[in-house]
DNA sequence: CCTGGACTTCACAGATCAGTAAAGTTACTC
DNA sequence: GAGTAACTTTACTGATCTGTGAAGTCCAGG
């Protein structure tokens, strides 16, 4: 789980930051966690990270934005493998999951971030709403394609079924969420032929 | 939305804390509130918020306890109200969102202390893994009760879709999120007796 | 040789954090 | 009328927070 891509532009000392900060704020939460801290565990001054990130808040924003990236690739991935079956397609969010839940344990970082980030101008705040609607909108859009009756409705239980898994995955340690998530959004799915 | 339930035993002042410090962790976070802005907020001095709860952590503690007793509750009555029809037990939890869900629209207490409170041993912590467990094992009885050919699989799937109707309805105001959750579960319900 | 970028050192500002000390007030009860 | 519990006022500790200022080091490229 490193943070390869697009890191391109920044400097030695910018990309070591962004990846402490990446496990810092997923493991112990944003506020919990304090720049001087992430200045030492780079190896590096706070002086320099202030250079490289303006603010404590656009690490946030820059550590989210990364992660959608990575999220992003992932899902896009698991829908290149499944070809051209429709229905697979619609199950391919479900199959991202169980890699990108395992790294970690600590669930959904867009979640715990929209817990500590309650102001809807706050960037971060923004991200998360973004990454969610991404995915609503593709869970819409592969309904849409699978030629669903009702692909509203159908798309917003399928958004339902897979953000409870990562949820109950991650506070309940369920292992099993991401595997029964799938195959209750198979059923459904195949329902709405 | 008032914290009425076993406030005997709280003195007047203790409950206007709890009051005043519940609104405020649930709108702006738990590391975002103070302790100072809860005692002001609360007519109280800083001293007779430490008489009543030992530190912050127990005021957190004493919140989600609360919260707890109070959500269990809604399940509860609502499960009342379905008597004798399985089926309609087996949904009553998703009846009992689109009330707690209206008021707030911060999500979920728990999954939002999920967040702040990483470590396993504090008591914010367990408090959250206990609400979530609660719900879990409600379903599986629930879906035992009804009979379900495989009451893990489908136990595990409608808590999947109970808590991410909690999530999507609160980062993306999905206000339908309860009712097409319901009628997902209804359906995986039916289809499994 | 010189410039510019990456980075260091270190001191510091100003705010806010959780939590405590000591003494005093109010009001109800036995 | 003594005692007690709830609560007040004020002042304080020591830690931590984000963020800045000013100066200096190191090094690659022109």
């Amino acid at each position: 789980m490193s943070t390869e891509p697009e890191d391109e532009g920044l400097t030695p000392g910018a990309r070591r930051i962004l990846e402490v900060a990446s496990e810092l704020f997923y493991r112990r939460g944003f506020h919990a966690v304090g720049v001087d801290t992430i200045a030492a565990e780079s190896g590096v001054t706070k002086r320099t990270l202030y250079d490289r990130f303006r603010s404590k808040d656009a690490l946030v924003a820059a550590y989210l934005s990364a992660r959608d990236r990575q999220w992003r690739d992932v899902v896009l991935s698991r829908l290149d493998d499944a070809g051209a079956d429709r229905v697979a397609r619609v199950l391919a969010p479900f199959d991202a999951l169980p890699e990108w839940l395992d790294a970690g344990g600590r669930g959904c970082a867009f979640i715990n971030a929209y817990a500590e980030f309650p102001d809807p101008d706050h960037p971060a705040h923004q991200l998360v709403v973004a990454e969610k609607s991404w995915l609503r909108d593709l869970f819409h859009a592969l309904v849409v394609e699978v030629g669903a009756i009702d692909p509203g409705t159908l798309g917003e239980q399928l958004l339902c079924l897979h953000e409870g898994a990562i949820v109950s995955h991650a506070i309940l340690g369920q292992t099993s969420s991401a595997s029964t998530a799938r195959s209750a959004a198979e059923i459904l799915v195949c329902r709405a032929l």
